[in-house]
DNA sequence: TGGCCCATGTAATCTGTTACATGATTGT
DNA sequence: ACAATCATGTAACAGATTACATGGGCCA
């Protein structure tokens, strides 16, 4: 599922311009997917043209006229479609791992530091959907559910990184393979 | 980060070839990357062709010889450098959850049956840890520190899907939006 | 008057996915 | 005899990222 069908999910819940849909995406499905403008507006091209999606013309502060597109009949009618045969791939793909993964090869500081950020980016997304919470009371129950799911998983990643990240840290500096072999002999027992 | 720098950091545990990456990456890296042949092999020959790594060619099965790579001293220090700069990224790209998010609009069996699934994703990744767990017993502490937190997050994963999918279900039948439009009146206040 | 927010869109580029092609060895 | 596993690679395609282009309104 590309983002023309996250496009098309999004409509089916709210009216939105493309400028808008990309900051409900921000604010509220950041912890499981991502789009940019790059592919939003090409997306929502597409839609209309097959008639999935319409819109309304009004004149924007651009030199553009902004547009608020919505789903059609037709466009419910093929959502359903996609929802009932869309395999659920579910898919992680992060370089912040990747780089802990390879910690011995980094200065302790520099994990430090990248820890410290993934914790921030966190504590923000987590923000954002208690704010969607708050804002959006009784949303339906798959909306709760991705959000209450959403909730669990960036805490549960926040605290664990709290509580390890001194293992960590004091693990690379007791065998400091990532120092320059200028300084040998820490541990006493190098070559 | 792309393929081209997983490759170098895998190499840079343990020489393999291209066949064997594919493998560690599926049992081990599974919960926070992926990559098929499509993109392994194209980013070892670049690889090598700017020579970060080196192959030794020996007689494989196949019609093409097979080629064992490992990292030279080149790639190790281009290796540091992308580490020391590389952004942590981090994205969750997850059809599941837009499915989930849209769950009014599916049929209960299928938003269940998708739920099955899931769980099963996430218990094979979690026997694949354990076993990485045992067969590599003193790993690095950044590779623990991955594998632990993979673990917890599967962990947290499946816990919350099973302790939540009943009450979802549950929410759905009561209101059932995913009906054709026969029945209208059930809250009694159609238009 | 300088910068930020609103707002849409295109084009070049990068990267990854999918399908295809090839074929020996090992186990059932 | 058949299927699975091992094993490498290419080519076509799909999709996303990035940078660019445009410009009004609002606030300090």
């Amino acid at each position: 599922m590309d983002t023309e069908t996250l496009c098309l999910c999004a409509l089916s819940v709210e009216p939105a311009t493309g400028y808008e849909l990309k900051q409900r995406f921000e604010q509220v499905y950041a912890h499981f997917y991502v789009a940019g403008f790059g592919s939003i507006y090409p997306a929502l091209g597409k839609l209309a043209d097959s008639g999935l999606v319409e819109f309304d013309v009004s004149r924007g502060p651009g030199p553009r006229p902004r547009k608020r597109y919505r789903i059609t009949a037709e466009g419910e009618r093929a959502l359903r479609e996609r929802l009932a045969t869309a395999e659920p791939v579910h898919r992680v793909h992060s370089d912040f791992l990747l780089l802990m993964l390879m910690a011995e090869h980094m200065e302790p500081a520099r994990v430090d530091a990248l820890i410290d950020k993934r914790v921030h980016q966190i504590n923000s997304q987590l923000e954002a959907l208690e704010k969607a919470r708050a804002t959006d009371a009784d949303a339906p129950a798959g909306v709760e559910f991705v959000r209450d799911l959403g909730q669990t998983m960036l805490h549960t990643a926040a605290e664990f990184l709290q509580t390890h990240r001194n293992t960590l840290i004091s693990a690379l500096e007791a065998e400091p393979d990532h120092i320059d072999p200028r300084s040998e002999s820490i541990n006493g027992e190098s070559a």
